[in-house]
DNA sequence: AATAAAACCAACCGCCATCAA
DNA sequence: ATTGATGGCGGTTGGTTTTAT
């Protein structure tokens, strides 16, 4: 899964991080701090490029990072803050406690991104059919039916491979599984349910209040009205 | 059991913004 | 105003693992 270790023309290490590197790069900076990342390999006896330290402690060594189990609001706010930021990882990063922009990115490629696109896909055949569409409206009340715009087409196949494997763990504040969701997922309408997420609060509140405009998905379909600060 | 294809993700690369000299 | 050093960001690659045939 990583890249084999190799040395490029100026002798420095490339690819995968050892154990040793590891613990040379963390016990450094714990006791030095990152003062200057072209100067810090040579002091803390690496021989790794700058950029190659500060990426494996940004991504990896920095206390705090949390890694694997996206949880459903997380993935929700992904969603949400690619829809308003575009690949602006960085940014998103930010609203997402102890995730790397990196690690955001690769989720959002590797596991969100089709789901987005299968979004877009269902809400253009809607546009496209709308008496097939309204047809397979399935909604608990009246007020879900008018804030939910996406809805699986009928003749849209159920290709479960969209949802990753990873996705079906336990999710990390929450009893349920992803599995005992995935009928949900593909029965109802794709909606962020506001009542029912209490897991997290500094995840509700940024689902809340903290951006600047509605939620739309790709084809401009406002999914609900966000106040944003 | 063997092989191919797809999924996954750590790491690299190149570009850009900022800042100090 | 210019230039070089540095940090940071987003796009992409490449190798391993998993899944499908």
């Amino acid at each position: 899964m990583v890249r084999a270790p190799s040395f490029d023309k100026n002798g420095l290490k490339k690819g995968a991080w050892s154990e040793e590197e590891d613990e040379k790069l963390r016990a450094y900076i714990q006791r030095y701090g990152h003062w200057n990342w072209r100067q810090l390999p040579k002091f803390a006896g690496l021989s790794r490029c700058g950029k190659s330290c500060r990426l494996r402690w940004k991504n990896y060594l920095q206390p705090n990072v949390k890694r694997g189990n996206y949880s459903k609001q997380e993935e929700e706010l992904i969603l949400k803050l690619h829809d308003g930021l575009g690949t602006k990882w960085s940014a998103m990063a930010e609203k997402l406690p102890g995730r790397t922009d990196n690690e955001i990115k690769n989720y959002w490629h590797s596991h969100l991104k089709k789901r987005a696109e299968l979004y877009r896909k269902m809400n253009l055949a809607s546009e496209k059919f709308p008496e097939t569409a309204s047809e397979n409206v399935v909604s608990d009340s009246p007020s879900q039916q008018s804030s939910a715009s996406y809805q699986l087409p009928a003749n849209a196949s159920r290709d479960e491979s969209l949802i990753s494997s990873d996705t079906d763990c336990s999710l990390s504040n929450s009893s349920e599984t992803f599995s005992e969701n995935v009928e949900d997922f593909w029965t109802k309408p794709f909606l962020v349910d506001h009542t029912s997420c209490s897991q997290d609060d500094f995840l509700s509140s940024l689902m809340e209040g903290e951006f600047t405009s509605s939620y739309y998905f790709y084809d401009g379909t406002e999914v609900f009205n966000q106040r944003m600060q």
